[in-house]
DNA sequence: TTATAACTTGTATTTTATATATATCTTTTG
DNA sequence: CAAAAGATATATATAAAATACAAGTTATAA
């Protein structure tokens, strides 16, 4: 019952984002430092986040990554929807479990699971700025 | 974003005991037999329902396990709860996130999973069994 | 009262998804 | 064109979960 780091990290780079003045491009270098993350790994959030149009990327020299649109805009349910490969609660098939056809359970559980992103879907990036000043100073950001 | 199958289990075994006749004891083989569960496996469900009162079991020739209470008392949301070791949506601590005393996603976060076990609680073992008689024949229960 | 069915408990191994690392390629701009 | 930065692909490591193994203990029926 818990999301993936690539998840996780995906969220923490799109918070550190939008800290950021606006049209300032910072390295994937630089946020996997200051969350004290592999880079490697966050290159592949990076460029999943990139594709979803979240992030925009720009390389070569002076290159790196900014919102690719506004904070208001990016709801965390859809975050979690994007960043997750498996949303199924259990997994009925492995092992094959044989009331599966009559099984009520199945319906419950994605009923919870939808009450679950309906809750997220109801805030966006921007919501999470709040108090952005002590934010600012916790991530070192100028 | 899924149970462990530690849960599931818990949830297939309770199914079906909820089905079997009242006094009527099913041994943990015969359990794991129908639903092609490893049995060893099982028996630490069986061991944690037991513990928690969900199911009653009776050792020696004749023995084996049955609903503790009535499948009517037992809330969905409390299984789950119970069986799960982990109800954190994401691990704040490992890698250590900076913003955490400012985190507001923390909050957002919490909020969901309480909505995802609010749905839970809104039904019982009993709730599972409609159709009892179908699931009895899937499960090839007398 | 003894054999056996069944639960109890603890530990060890295996598996699998996730996480991380390595390497190479492509793009961009000063 | 050279250096910086992201893109892409593949390989390896790690840790949690799942499963297996091995003794114990309890209770019932013959």
């Amino acid at each position: 019952m818990q999301l993936t780091r690539y998840t996780d990290y995906a969220f923490r780079m799109l918070i550190y984002l939008s800290l950021q003045a606006e049209d300032k491009r910072v390295t994937i270098n630089d946020i996997a430092e200051h969350f004290d993350i592999p880079r490697n790994h966050l290159i592949k959030v990076a460029h999943r986040l990139g594709q979803l149009g979240y992030i925009h990327a720009s390389r070569g020299k002076g290159g790196g990554v900014a919102l690719g649109m506004p904070s208001a805009k990016i709801g965390l349910g859809d975050i979690v929807r994007n960043m997750e490969t498996q949303l199924n609660i259990v997994n009925c098939d492995q092992p094959a479990c044989p009331i599966l056809p009559q099984c009520k359970l199945r319906g419950v559980l994605d009923k919870a699971r939808d009450a679950f992103l309906d809750i997220l879907d109801q805030y966006t990036l921007a919501d999470l700025r709040q108090r952005p000043t002590q934010l600012k100073v916790l991530l070192n950001v100028v």
